[in-house]
This record gives C-alpha cells, structure tokens and sequence, in this order.
DNA sequence: TCGTAAGCGAGACGGTACGTCGAGTCTTGCT
DNA sequence: AGCAAGACTCGACGTACCGTCTCGCTTACGA
C-alpha cells in the first residue's frame, strides 16, 4: 500500500466528519471548530480505550481526559461508538512489503500485522468494534473501510505473485486473504489467546502448501 | 462430540453456580431455587440478545421480560456477562459428521457452523462476548470452553484423517482448524459479511489444497 | 388555629405525596420508600434554601447535601418547585392568640407573623414560589393552602372580633385580614426591606381606626 | 409623576449601561452600539416574559427571538436579571389623578394600577423579579427604584389630601400607601388570585373608614 | 406440625453515566 | 470597535440501569 492511498483507506472520518454534523450548513460561519480539541479529544479516547476497554469507556470520561466538555463530543460524534471508530482509524497502516517472494512477503507483513495488534489498542479495540456490529448497522459502515483497509496489503501481495506466477490465476484472492489472516482471527476472538510472532511461519507455510498431503 | 462431553462443554457455568452462591452453605435447607425462574431468566436473555444485541442487553429488562426480581438473577449470575455466557451456552452444540473423508466431513460441519451462526443468536452474542474478553478476564475463562467446544469436531474431523494417513502426521491439527475455521472468523469480524454456505466448498478447496500452485 | 387544625392545614403535602406517586398502585408491594431519606432529603432542602435561595438551589445539590440519590428525589416530586413547596409547608405554623381584644391579637399575631418570616427560610422562599405562580398553575395549586393557612389566624382573630361586637357585621373579613397583612406583603416584595416588629403597631392602629379623620 | 422623574425612575439602567460596559474607555472609537439590537432586545425579552414567565426566560431565547447574537446582550447587560429589570421598566408608568377628592383619586389610580397588571406582563413579572431580590442585592437595587415609582402616585395623592386636610397630619404617609395597595399585594402573592377592579371600592371604603365601628 | 431458613416478585436505595440545554466567554469574518 | 454566528468549558437537568437492600410472601425441610 502506498501512503497515499494508506491515508485515505484508514482515514475515512476525516471525509464524513462534515457529513455526520448535520446542523452545518455553511461552515463559513460563527467560530470555527477547535482542531485542537478534536485531537485531543481523539487522544483522549486511545488512551482510556488502550486502558479500560471499549466497554467501559464513558464519553464523560474521555471529556474530562481530554478537558473538554461534553457537548463538544456530542457535537462531533453522536455516540461513543463513531468516536472510537475514527480514533482508531486514526492509528497507523502498515506499508507494503515487496521483496519479491510471496512467503516472504506474507510472513513479513503478518508480523507487523500482529505486532500492531499487539502494541497499539487494535487488539483491544477492534475485537469490541466488531462485537457491536451486528446490532449497529451505522457502525458496521464505519468500521468497514477501515477494517477492509488492514487486509488490503495481504490482497497486494497476492496480486503480485499472481502476476509473477507464483500462484494460479484462478486463485481467489480475497479468500487466499482471509486464510492467512484468518486464524489470527480465530486466536483473537475465539480463543483468548495472545497473537505470538510465533505462529506466523508454520500459519503461512500450511496456508501455501495446503494441509494435505501432496502427491 | 458426543452429547455427554457436549453438555459439559457448553454448561460450565451450571458447576458454577454453586459456588458462585456464596452464603449457601447446605443446600437441603430452605427454599430451593425455582427451576422455573432459573429457565424463563435463560430464554429470556436469549430473546433479547436476538432483539437488541448483547449491549443493549440489561438485567433489568431481563427481569422484566422473564416476570422475575433483579435479586433471583444476581443470586444466581454476578452480571450479565455470565448470564450471556451460560443462555448461550445451552443453545445446541452440533454433532459429529464421520463420512470417512476429510473433504466431505469438513464440508459438510462447516455448513452445518455456519447455520448454527445463521439460525440462532450465535452470530451475534458470540462477536459480542469476544469483543469483551479483552479487558475481562473473569469472562474469557468462562467462554472459553464454550469457544474450544465450537471448534472441538474440527479436530477430530482431522485427527481421523491423520489416522487414515490422509494429512502428513506432522501437520498440526489445532492450525489446520484454525484454517479451516480462519474465513469464517475474518468474515465474521473484520468484514460485517453474511455467512453463506457458498463460500464452503471452495474454502474448504483452497485450504485442504494449498495456495501455491501445485507441482 | 388549633394545633390538629394547623397541622393539617400546613402540612397538606402529606396527604398529596401518594397521590403525586402516579405509578404507584399498591402500597403494600416492594421495599417501601425511606421515611428517614425524604426527611434528610426536605432537611437539605431548607439548609440550601437559606443558604443560596431558591432559584440557586439544585436538586443535585440537595441530593449531594441529604446523602441521596438524585432518583430518590425525582421518585417523590416531580420537581424542585413540589419539593420546597413541600420542605417549606413543613416549617411550623402558629397557633392562635385569644387574649379577647382585637387589637391585642392583631398585634402580637403580626409580630409571631414577621418573626416567622425573619427566623426561618419563610421570608425567603415564599417570595421565590410565589414568583413562580403566574406561569406555573400546578405549583400555585400547591402553595395555595399554605398560603392560606399563613392568613387563617387573622381571619379566626376577626370572626371573634366580630361575635363580640367589635367589629360590624357587615365587614369583609377577608378584605380586612388582607388589609393588616397587606403592609408587610408589601414590604416583603415591592420593597426589599426588612420587616422590622416596629411596623405592627402602626399599622393595626391605622388598619382599625382608617386613614381618614374620624368625625 | 411627571414625565422626567419616571423615565429617570423608571430607567435606572440606562446609567448603568456604560458603567457595565467594563471594555469601553472612549465613547468615540469604533463602530457604535446598534440602538435597533438593543430595541429588538428589550422586545423579545418582554415578548417571551410574556409567553414563558421569569424563570423559563433563557438569554439564548432572547438572543436567538432578537435576531441578536448572545455576545451582544451580555455586553450591555450583566445577566437576564437586569435585562428583564430595563425591559419592563420601560413599561409606561401612569399619571397622577388629581380630581380634588381622596376617596376619588385612589381608586381611579387603583384601577389604573389594576388595569396595567392585567394587561402587561407586570402582572407575571414582578413577582418573579421580587421574589429572587432576597437573595440577589444586586437586583434588589435595581427593582427598588421602579417599585418605588409604582407607589408613587399614591403617596402623591395622601400628600394632596393631607394639604386640604382631609386626613390627619400625623397620619404616615408611606404607610397609608401600604395600606390601599397591600391586599392587592396579598392577592397577587399569598393567593394566586386574579386582581379583578371590583375589588377596589370596597378596599379605598374600608381602608379610610377603618376596620373598628365607628363611635 | 410447625418453625426456620432460604427463595420469591416488587421496588426503593445510593450511584454513575447518559445525552441535552443553557450559562457566560471566546473566536471567526464582516461592517 | 460592534455585529451575528456559533464554538468553547462548565454544570445541572431528568432518565435509565447498576448492583444491593428491604418488604411481605411462599415453600420445603427437619426438629
């Protein structure tokens, strides 16, 4: 993934932020909103988010850690829920790798993979996002782009092979993606358990070969 | 799985409810716990989770809708977390399928998963509950056996056709699960998608198969 | 004003607070309403009466002062304004003065009058409520007794002013109650001035004999 | 009342207005304050007196009613309270009735006094205003002066009869006054009542004849 | 058979957070 | 400067649930 594109994948907010105020006509008019209060607001929310946990975050308690007030929330974010969707989305992609090799690439770019669910709030945070989408279908919209964007580099990787021929053609790509990806998923929400660097290669290695027996 | 191994898998928490009583000390004296209460709290809390979903799930509505005190919930359940565990927990493991191959057993439990998760309030508690374990322990513990029993007939599915010499002795069976499983997580989570017995075959294809060409 | 009599007239809340609980059915079912927090509760009323007056008070504050949830307040009256209606009816009432004289039960009734309205919260809040009747039907029907029950000595004092012959029959108690009362309504709110006991005897003097020369 | 005498008393704030105006060094610099903003203000403030009473008054509404921006109105004047004060002390005061006869002139002026009560918002207003003065000083001063031009006419006329002898010099003046307008005071606070002109005869009647039988 | 110990539905209790509103202040760009 | 607009922080509003606590009442057991 190239920055620009990264940045506009993961960033989707900062387009619908004048979307979600309805009551803004022109925006021309009156004080401006404060950029420093939304940024902190935004800081605010990781890091009780990284702390207490997307269930027991309060919207007044991310105003008071941010020292605003609570309608300045409210008069950006309708709910705790988007507010949490953009402060995350907020947090940094990943680039792409390219050396070349699809092992390679995949077993590399899955470490950074968990290592930023390991090291940021995702881990947490995407976990309790996802829970909340089937009742709240104005989440699952927010959340989609986002969550689309973290598997975009795996779909590059295999595009790229597919073009050297390292894969057929008639691969399908998004769900050579979510094998990869999925028993991370599996680890995450299933099991309790911790995303270990550990998992990546034999992950990577059974995905490729295939768990049969090849003859 | 067979039903006995099942119940227990799935009903933990009725061992615990003993012990969560902490002032009972005999339990031959004074008036026993009404059964009835005890099922129409359960079938409520599942009735809801199907409405409303497990964040807009509270005990006092479960109250409510079951005809019965706060206090005959708390006696029994310390919060809602393990009321939700243990409603959902009683909802209906799935049986074995034991056709002799690796490919047409995986098939065929993976749809018979995915229609649990179509039919039943599973698709959208067991997302929600996973979304809190990160930041509440007490509740990992208890889903987790209700999590391992979901995938346990995966397992066995590939222990028998390691014994049959299908799949090489050193593949490890817990991440072949996982790969078969993956897909279905990712959807699950990371995409807001339906799950369709469509996409089975041609998961269970690719993983058993392997993603790089065959040579 | 007889002691039963005063009672009932000053204290009519009492018999309203049933009525003014509009779920409540039966009084017979669940944990019954703590006599000891609507005591504290009116108690903190009047202490913040006095101390920041009425348009300053805060059922917040007053639930903080009684120790109180705010529901515990909200459960009993639906507002601030029942609420000091209710703490402020509860201040005692006075008993009648028979010493057989007009003019000596007029005056030492005024005085026990200004000294009630200058050592308790009357002199404060009344004004305050009274405020509020011309756009707040609900509340006026509320103070009315109270009200009423303040003037009801002086209309005793002329009734038996009246049986003795001190006074024509053909005389509008009423009207005339008003007329030794009027000085100090006066005083109280169109000018903000104290109301001293020097005042009482001047004006029962002027009040029983008239303004205007006698001939 | 002559015309200099109630706009002076009647519009106190006037003077004030610089006085609170902190900012403010030279008259002459800058674009000067719009008399219309400050019309269109004491407008919508007597105009929603009116609608919603005293209490219910918000500046915002005002602000928003004028056409006006809140800015605007906090920089003439401190709070709601002086604001509601100027509004309707610009009310139109009444004139002196002076048909040479005691009994006349008091209660032509009382119905006067009645009439504009009923017909203004001073009816609703002046209580709500007289009921914060005891725990606001600050307002207190403010009201005082235009109370006191309310009663003004009626010391106005005892001065005038007193001069033609028709009631004893020794008579106190201020007093007399609170006598005449006191049970319309009581009528307006102690009781909800309306202030109905049928009242007036027989209150002047009694209030100079006196209350005791004339022997 | 009867007391006693627990469970029962109901609902009040002290709290915490909700999402809204208004207070009084502070920018904007324009006049 | 003043102006309309509208953001800002703050704090109270009245509501909803939390998890706990009486109430007056079953209900079953064991003395």
């Amino acid at each position: 993934m190239r920055a620009g594109e990264e940045a506009e994948a993961v960033a989707p907010a900062e387009a619908d932020r004048t979307k979600s105020t309805r009551r803004r006509m022109t925006s021309s008019t009156g004080r401006p909103r404060s950029e420093e209060a939304h940024q902190a607001i935004l800081d605010a929310t990781l890091a009780l988010l990284g702390e207490v946990g997307y269930s027991a975050l309060t919207v007044e308690g991310v105003a008071q850690r941010a020292g605003v007030g609570k309608a300045t929330i409210y008069r950006r974010w309708s709910s705790k829920l988007p507010l949490v969707v953009e402060a995350f989305s907020a947090l940094p992609g990943f680039e792409d790798v390219d050396a070349g090799s699809l092992e390679h690439d995949l077993k590399e770019t899955l470490r950074k993979y968990l290592e930023a669910f390991n090291s940021t709030a995702l881990g947490t945070v995407f976990p309790s996002l996802a829970g909340e989408r089937a009742h709240n279908p104005e989440l699952s919209k927010l959340i989609e782009p986002v969550a689309r964007a973290r598997r975009e580099p795996f779909v590059r990787i295999f595009e790229r092979a597919r073009a050297r021929g390292e894969i057929s053609s008639d691969v399908d790509i998004d769900l050579a993606a979510d094998l990869v990806v999925g028993p991370i998923s599996v680890t995450l929400f299933f099991r309790g358990g911790s995303l270990s660097p550990r998992m990546v290669d034999p992950l990577v290695d059974l995905a490729l070969k295939g768990i049969l027996k090849r003859g």
